[in-house]
Formats: structure tokens, C-alpha cells, sequence
DNA sequence: CTATATTTTCAGTATTTATTGAAAATATGA
DNA sequence: TCATATTTTCAATAAATACTGAAAATATAG
């Protein structure tokens, strides 16, 4: 009768293997699991998904599916619709991969690597004067870390501000170039 | 008496400070926050450690130290030294920040970007000759990032056996011309 | 305003992950 | 060989994290 009950088809089979794949993968990079599932569910999926067709795919409950559903809102990946004459909320998720890339590469600079980079410069102020090979010895660590993460922040910055996907294969023949 | 128990100095405190954001960061991405600790404890010392060292300098368990600093090892970040005539085992960090770049990038691609990335194939295959809209819509999709992620993979590849911390600044200059 | 649909919160619980500490295994030197 | 130093393992425990479900809050329609 409804097209959700019919024997699970390979097309099923393939989506779940997805989610779960893209779950497990979330996990490994400091991202909830379950957040990481909502996103591929909703990635693939080709209309906007409400709470509650989210929480029976998924099989999770309401909090958890709201909870992460918002989070992912917050990430800038998703995005709550609201359509005229309906009470329900519905939830979007950017399709385009190079936007999605650009947006992960966005949140997590300003998330972890700025107060990161924040702290790191603190210290390195905090021992530049310091006497003693010890001291100075620190000091140029945390210099190089420093540096070096301050130069990763940078290529983040306008990586993600080129949003033009084209800038990839620029990127890869250039490596193809300068590698041995 | 002992140089170890003088009053906490500020190189001391800048350490401290330095080992308890390098946690923190690790955590955010996924990397056991105690490993990160022993980590930048020992990419901060001049000299190799003991297990006993990091144990006392961390104030963790035997099992603890040794597990990480076993992990650390796994990742190729850090290297056991066995000096003559003495029994004790000592580690020693990798301290060049490029080398280190690589190591991790390298480490990172093998362990959970290839299996994803295969997984993702996989799941392109199969659903590559099905028939309705809803599975090629599907399928573009499971495309779009699975090429996505091999050429950040290509990146990641040839970037880290560029062997060489000079590159940073030329992708820098890169961006520059094509940003905005 | 009332009834109903929907979202939001959050205390309690479950699950996962990390840590301890002591016993077992191994290596070293006498 | 034995005694001792050191590393390794791992069952038990602790801590952190995620999830549930139901109650409270909010929004909407009549």
C-alpha cells in the first residue's frame, strides 16, 4: 500500500550503508555520530524531511532527533523550512559538496582553531623574554607550532571564501608539480 | 634541592597552559585527549622521556602513559629510544611541525578517509544502474562526494610527500590571487 | 479563549570510552 | 640459575557522552 513498507531494495540497502559509513566516519573525526546519520540521511534525501520521518529512519527518539537537527542547523548545513498552511517544520540539507566543504572548513577554524591559535600565541608571548636554554628552547616550539597553524588558518580562510569548486584540480596540479 | 620541585615558574606555567590546550584541540577532533597531552608534553621536552616521567608530569597511571605513549608510537609521532646500558625505554617526540603535518595527514587519510572513501565506491556501484529518478538522484549525489573526497585525498597524498614545510607559503600566495 | 498540534527542554538512564592498578610476562645482570 | 627492573596486559571502575521519553512550553486554528 504506502511505498515506505515495500521489501527493503537495493537502493534502501545502499542509502543505509551510507548512513551508517558516514556515521562511523563522523566518529572517527570528533563529530557525533548520530549528527553525522541526520546529515547523510538528509543529504540524500530529495525533499525536506520533518522530526518525525527523521526519528523513524533513523529509529531514535524525538529529543535526539530535535537535538541534532539543530545542531546541524547551527553548523549551517541544514536548514529549517517552514511551508505555508502546515504547522510542521521540515529540515533541508545543502546538497552542493564544495558549499558543505566550505562551510565544515568555516565552523571549525572559528570553533577550535582560533582559541587554539589564541592560546598558542598567549604562550609565546608569555616565555619570549624568558632567560635560559629551556625557556628559549619552548619558546621556539611554540613559535613554529604557532606559525604554522596561523598559516593553515589562513589557507582555510580563503579556501572557503573562494566557494568556487574549480579551485580544487587548480590545487591538485599544482601539488602534481612541486611533489618529488 | 631537586630543580623539579622549585615554585612553579612561568615557563612551567606556560606549559602547563600549552599541554592543556593541545588536549582540548585533540579532543575536538577526534584524538584521545590524555595521547594529545602526552603529546605536547613531549614535543615541549629537549630530552626523551620515561614512562615513569610522563606518569609523574601528567599524573596518570602506568597503564594510561603506556598505552598512549604505545598509540603515539602507532602514529609514527613520537619514537622509542633504547639507550645503552640503561634498561628504562625513552621517547622522544618528532618536533618538526611539517614533518609532523605529514605524519598526521598521512596517518589520517590511511585510517578513516580510505575505508570511507571505499565504502562510498561501493555504494556508487550498486546504485549506479538503477532505475527511477529517486535512485539517480541518489546516485549523482554518492558520486559528487565520493569524487570529492578522492581528490582531497590526491591533495592530502601529495602534500605530505612534498616533504617540504616551503610549500606552505606558495599555496598562500595561490589563494591569494584567486580570492576575492 | 480553548483545543490541538508541534517544538523544546531536561532529569534519568544507557552506552561508550578512558583510566586505574595490580598481576603476569619479559628482559637484564650477577 | 635467581633476583630485580621494567614492560605489558586487562578486568574492574570511573568518567564522559549520548539518548530516551515524558512533561512543559509554545504556536496555531477555530
Amino acid at each position: 500500500m504506502s511505498e515506505k513498507t515495500e521489501v527493503p531494495d537495493q537502493l534502501t540497502a545502499a542509502r543505509d550503508e551510507f548512513i551508517s559509513q558516514w556515521g562511523a566516519m563522523g566518529g572517527a573525526w570528533g563529530i557525533n555520530r548520530t549528527m553525522a546519520q541526520v546529515h547523510a540521511l538528509l543529504m540524500t534525501s530529495e525533499k525536506a524531511l520533518t522530526t518525525d520521518e527523521v526519528m523513524a529512519e533513523l529509529k531514535i527518539s524525538r529529543g535526539n532527533a530535535h537535538q541534532n537537527l539543530r545542531e546541524l542547523v547551527g553548523w549551517g548545513l541544514v536548514r529549517n523550512v517552514i511551508r505555508k498552511g502546515e504547522r510542521k517544520e521540515y529540515y533541508e540539507s545543502e546538497k552542493d559538496v564544495w558549499r558543505m566543504f566550505c562551510i565544515i572548513a568555516r565552523e571549525r577554524k572559528r570553533r577550535e582553531v582560533e582559541p587554539a591559535l589564541r592560546a598558542l600565541q598567549t604562550c609565546e608571548e608569555q616565555t619570549r623574554g624568558l632567560r635560559g636554554e629551556k625557556a628559549a628552547a619552548f619558546n621556539r616550539q611554540i613559535k613554529a607550532l604557532s606559525e604554522f597553524l596561523g598559516q593553515a588558518e589562513a589557507i582555510m580562510d580563503r579556501v572557503s571564501k573562494s566557494e568556487q569548486s574549480a579551485i580544487m584540480p587548480l590545487v591538485l596540479k599544482m601539488f602534481a608539480k612541486s611533489s618529488k
